[in-house]
DNA sequence: ATCCTCCCCTAC
DNA sequence: TAAGGTAGGGGAGGAT
């Protein structure tokens, strides 16, 4: 069966215990690659000991998810690679560690992964209750034998398990698809800067807050030489400011990567207090109460209806540096903000007051990617403006003269360069604080002494508790001792708490301070216990502005065979460049990296290769301050040295995968097999590995860049007190979207709402202040029938997707807004707006895309929307209409609606809907088709018969379609966009009601919710004897529901139809209709477990059984499904 | 086979 | 206190 593919099989092994599992484990996989690719042998299992299990691995666990999933495959088991409620028996855990866990629907057992090891030690089904992560006899070692193979059913302790479902293996198709191809045509011309939402302040507005502001340059204590820097244009690159200071920089040892890492151990510590709060506080269930919701009131403003409510210019942006401040050392905080009357400042959150600006301004990361983003814009503008002419080069030459260097350039193939500057953010600062040279030194927002929190001891405690909770873990492995270890020192911070305990993050270190083990992205705390000597020094947006673009500027005036990277990065193809001046790739380097620190005083790193990664690896042998030209003699070399976790794209995750798999370095990289590879990681991942380890890299540089979202998210400060809050938020990031949308003169169709949620036992209290805490993280999106970036559609349907999901706005900790399947905005569409509203032309406005040459494209305020419709007055209490294609809903003229072509008619239908409030109840959203729970009823009644008619047929005709699928493991939620029967509408969702308390079973279907006997009666009989209806040749739509009806339709299956049923099973698979096959059997089984009957699910099983042998004989393998 | 949604991961 | 954003690759699994 072609099925085969890569899924979950592994020939035959015998390995035993897990004591040396480790060891046993590298033996299989040899074993498994020797008998190669015999992807036959993959599907046979060698013992049913996990006959009926199903599990799903939460975290990081000592036989690890892969191991777990690879045993089951063996055993007989299941491996859900998503946690389900109704089919996923058990959780494999070691710890709390993942919030997930704790919301979980459906009760499931979770287990310690000691279990599956002890199974197939003892090769039979152990009691699993001896295992229980929580259960008080848990304790420790286990072992109590279970008599026979499959006796869960007894009822251990919760009748539930009555209804457990066996799961069957699933996956059935599933290709390692991409998919998804937005045509989309290129962004326009203007500075890089444009659209680099906050700061989109014009140059001048900048300088001159930057002029008026001094508080902003802030904690550099010299505000004089900064300012020179500062009041720079940005522009073009007028750095000539020419710093020339003393060259520094030693070598240093290189240092691995940077401190990735963040929730996840910090997880570890959070769940360590959720645990805690959760004892204390038994059954606390309700809504944690908001502790400052009380200032909220009075700070309410009226509430501007306005349109542009939500627009919030940005001009806040720049200047806010000011109020953070004051360096570590010569603390001097400067006084907060005074406020009005309260007391003192109240923390500002989300949804508050110049919020967002405030954050944006703040946020390094905000400003590391939208600065990245406008560097790539920038590349593309200038490519597209470009006049054929690098002036650049003439330096070049020139200094090659000087320099006594002569001709004989490169002659070789492609030359591929990285660039990169060496801790950018740290070089660009020093420059204002010479005397910190050869110091280390960190950029970081904390400057010390943090008030004088008294909760070093219930630091310590929280400690303690990781601490148990981490030996808990049983396995003591070596990975987990590797993390233990990375957690203690993360986190065993003691005593005062002083900065010692910051979770302040450190944006960038210089290599005097990497020597000490710090890294990028670690906290504050945990740096000083590190390097004691550390010195820290304020960020300073602008100058790292003006730097990337002086980095930029250099390195175009040379070539735009230019990838950028990020605002201190990029790769370039110098083939053409070092053909056409004659040089070395290394002489270039020379040139190239003395006129950086020539203009910026700032060092950066090059690498050279015959392709990016070749180039990258160089650069990273480079740094700090060098350079390096990997040739393709050495890269075998080279490579074999290198650690997994410096290739591209292996990250945390990968790299641990990797290691359990016994492969740390590349050169182990390149004796795995590509097949397992792919196994365990995807055909794409797996691949990528497999040539990577071998220095190959099919990646081109991408040199016209096509942007495919846009996206407003804040996970900081975000504590909803009202769902007024939430709303003013959602509706100031669609603003922001709307702002970059039209920045990049785009507009989309799919909106997405993005939300972390404070996870069920997390502390109100996070480790970090007014961060997000250990949460959930979950999205939603509706694709619109027609493009827009019009903000207040865009938070419509957000707030929709809000309600949709019926969380209690109170455990929000993170919210987002993204639109995607973006196509440039064209005044095309006005087309529509005009047809519809007779009296307005279409603003001829922009125009085609490409349009403006740089210049920055106006900051604009809200509006510059193009073809935006007139807020007339209309009766209607539409809002106040805003942009692109939208009528006003008086202004459907059915006359002119009817002579519409449908496709037109429906987005005009849609339009209309989205432009009225939409009703109480309902929260739904458009997909690509209308679903009846989606309509509001008001709107439907509103409609010509005919229309209504229309819009029903349509809505039935769609409503099959997008089940729900997956039931994600945050079961948090609600029945997610479950589908309701036409009659039925979708209950309004209490608007701040959180489900804490989620249903025993959830509905996870569409149609008609599973324990809803009510319905069904005898619908038709399809089962007849004799032929029946059911005919090999059938669709797989058409045959679906005839096995539904079979199962809803009796309480107990007759035998004759389940004869039948395996003979029409047997002729499928005779007509190599083995997809049907599978179809079926999924239908079946979901069908059969929402029935919970047992009589079924016996059935079910005998069903399977037989059908697998069948499978089995004539395949030689099993059918996975 | 391919598309789509909802993740997860990675990178800066 | 602290400012935990944002874009893209890609995998799982369901629908078509
Ligand atoms: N976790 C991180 C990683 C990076 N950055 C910011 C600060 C860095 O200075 C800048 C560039 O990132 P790099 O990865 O290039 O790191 P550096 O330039 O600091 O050091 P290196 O010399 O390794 O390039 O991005 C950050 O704020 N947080
Ligand atoms: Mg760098
Ligand atoms: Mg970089």
């Amino acid at each position: 069966m072609r099925r085969a593919k890569r899924e979950e099989k592994f020939p035959e092994n015998g390995f035993e215990q897990w004591g040396g599992y480790m060891n046993a484990k590298k033996a299989k996989l040899e074993k498994q690659f020797k008998a190669g690719a015999s992807k036959e042998s993959h599907l046979q299992t060698t013992s049913k000991i996990f006959s009926g299990v199903s599990v799903y691995v939460n975290g990081y666990t000592i036989p690890t998810a892969d191991e777990i999933k690879m045993v089951m495959m063996v055993h007989g088991g299941q491996f859900h690679q998503y946690y389900s409620a109704s089919k996923t028996r058990f959780i494999i855990a070691s710890n709390l560690a993942d919030a997930k866990l704790k919301k979980i629907k459906g009760q499931p057992k979770v287990v310690k992964p000691q279990w599956i090891a002890d199974c197939v030690a003892a090769e039979k089904l152990l009691d699993f209750r001896p295992y229980l992560l929580y259960s008080n006899q848990s304790k420790t070692q286990p072992k109590i034998q279970f008599p026979q193979v499959s006796e869960f059913e007894s009822p251990v302790n919760s009748p539930r398990y009555k209804k457990l479902e066996i799961s069957i293996g699933q996956t059935l198709t599933s290709t390692p698809k991409v998919g998804r191809k937005r045509a989309a045509l290129d962004a326009t011309d203007k500075s890089p800067f444009n659209d680099s939402t906050a700061s989109a302040i014009s140059a001048e507005e900048e300088k001159v807050m930057l002029e008026s502001d001094d508080s902003k340059s802030s904690s550099s204590s010299d505000f004089n030489l900064f300012s020179e820097f500062k009041l720079n244009k940005k522009k073009t690159s007028p750095f000539e400011v020419v710093t020339n200071f003393p060259e520094d920089e030693e070598k240093e040892p290189s240092v691995s990567n940077e401190e990735s890492d963040f929730e996840d151990l910090l997880d570890c510590t959070l769940v360590a207090q959720e645990l805690r709060a959760a004892e204390e506080s038994a059954l606390k269930k309700t809504e944690p109460p908001l502790k400052e919701a009380v200032t909220l009131p009075k700070k309410e403003t009226p509430t501007p209806q306005e349109d542009n409510v939500f627009i919030s210019p940005p001009k806040v942006e720049v200047k806010i540096p000011q109020s953070t401040a004051p360096k570590p050392e010569e603390t001097a905080p400067p006084p907060k903000e005074p406020e009005p009357h309260s007391k003192k400042a109240p923390m500002k959150r989300a949804g508050e007051e110049n919020f967002l600006s405030e954050f944006y301004s703040n946020s390094r990361l905000h400003h590391i990617s939208t600065m990245g983003t406008a560097f790539k814009a920038y590349v593309n503008d200038l490519r597209r403006n470009h006049s054929g002419d690098f002036p650049g080069r003439q330096k070049l030459l020139q200094w090659k003269r000087e320099a006594g260097i002569d001709g004989h350039g490169w002659s070789g193939g492609v030359v591929v360069m990285h660039i990169d500057m060496d801790c950018f953010f740290v070089s660009v600062g020093l420059r204002a604080h010479p005397e910190l040279r050869g110091q280390p030194v960190a950029v970081t927002h904390a400057k010390g002494n943090p008030p004088p929190t008294a909760n070093s001891s219930s630091r310590e405690a929280e400690f303690q508790m990781y601490r148990k909770r981490m030996q808990n873990k049983a396995g003591t492995s070596k990975s987990t001792e590797h993390f233990a270890e990375a957690l203690e020192k993360r986190l065993s911070w003691r005593g005062d708490g002083g900065e010692a305990s910051s979770m302040s993050e450190i944006a960038s270190c210089n290599y005097e301070a990497r020597a000490a083990g710090l890294r990028n992205g670690m906290f504050l705390g945990e740096a000083l216990r590190l390097c004691p000597d550390l010195k820290t020094i304020a960020y300073d947006f602008d100058a790292y502005k003006e730097v990337s673009t002086a980095l930029y500027d250099t390195l175009a005036s040379l070539t735009l065979d230019i990838e950028a990277v990020s605002c201190d990065e990029m790769f370039v193809d110098c083939t053409r460049l070092l053909a056409e001046t004659d040089t070395k790739p290394l002489d270039f380097a020379t040139f190239v990296r003395a006129e950086i620190k020539k203009i910026t005083g700032c060092p950066a790193s090059t690498g050279f290769g015959a392709n990016m990664l070749q180039a990258r690896m160089a650069t990273k042998k480079a740094k700090p301050d060098g350079q390096f030209h990997l040739l393709p003699e050495d890269v075998v070399e080279f490579v074999k040295n290198t650690k997994v976790s410096d290739l591209p794209g292996v990250g945390r995750n990968v790299a641990y995968r990797l290691q359990a798999l016994g492969v740390q370095t590349c050169n182990d990289l390149q004796k795995t097999s590509l097949a397992l590879l792919q196994e365990h990681f995807g055909a794409k991942v797996g691949l990528s590995l497999h040539k990577h380890s071998r220095g190959e890299d099919d990646r081109k540089l991408e040199l016209e860049h096509v942007r495919k979202s846009v996206s407003a998210e804040v996970n900081y400060g975000v504590r909803f007190s009202s769902l007024a809050e939430c709303r003013r938020f959602v509706e100031e990031l669609s603003a922001e979207v709307q702002r970059r949308l039209e920045a990049a003169e785009k507009q989309g169709r799919c909106v997405t709402l993005k939300l972390m949620v404070k996870a069920k036992d997390a502390p109100e209290r996070t480790a970090k202040f007014m961060g997000h805490g250990v949460c959930d993280s979950l999205s939603r999106s509706v694709t619109l029938p027609a493009e827009t970036s019009d903000a207040k559609i865009i938070a419509r349907e957000a707030m929709k997707l809000v309600d949709q999901l019926g969380i209690n706005f109170s455990l929000f900790r993170g919210m987002g807004v993204q639109m995607s399947k973006l196509s440039d905005k064209k005044k095309a569409d006005a087309g529509m707006t005009r047809f519809l509203q007779k009296s307005k032309p279409p603003s001829p406005v922009a125009s085609t895309s490409r349009a403006e040459p740089k210049a920055s494209t106006s900051r604009a305020e809200p509006v510059a929307s193009t073809s935006r419709a007139e807020p007339k007055a209309s009766t209607s209490r539409a809002e106040p209409v805003a942009s692109t294609s939208r009528a006003e809903p008086e202004a459907l003229d059915e006359a002119v609606l009817a002579e519409l072509p449908e496709d037109i008619r429906q987005e005009v239908l849609r339009e209309y809907k989205l432009a009225r409030p939409p009703s109480a109840s309902s929260s739904k959203s458009f997909a690509a088709e209308l679903t009846m729970s989606q309509v509001d009823p008001s709107f439907l009644e509103a409609l010509p018969d005919d229309l209504k008619r229309e819009v029903v047929a349509d809505l039935q005709a769609s409503k099959t379609r997008r089940g729900d699928s997956k039931l994600l493991l945050p079961a948090l939620t609600s029945p997610r966009k479950s589908k309701v029967s036409p009659k039925k509408k979708k209950r309004g969702r209490p608007i701040g009601g959180a489900k804490l308390k989620p249903i025993i079973k959830v509905p996870r279907r569409e149609s008609s919710p599973p324990a809803k006997p009510e319905v069904v009666p005898e619908v038709k009989v399809e089962e007849e004897k004799d032929e029946g209806p059911l005919q090999v040749s059938m669709k797989v739509e058409d045959l679906l529901p005839l096995i539904k009806e079979w199962v809803k339709s009796s309480a107990e299956p007759v035998e004759q139809d389940t004869e039948l049923m395996l003979q029409f099973l047997e002729k499928l698979l005779l007509s190599g209709k083995v997809d049907k096959i599978a179809a079926v059997l999924r239908t079946l089984k979901l069908n059969v477990m929402r029935k919970g009957s047992a009589a079924w699910i016996g059935i079910f099983e005998g069903l399977v059984e037989r059908t697998q042998h069948l499978v089995f004989n004539h395949y030689g393998s099993k059918l996975m499904f």
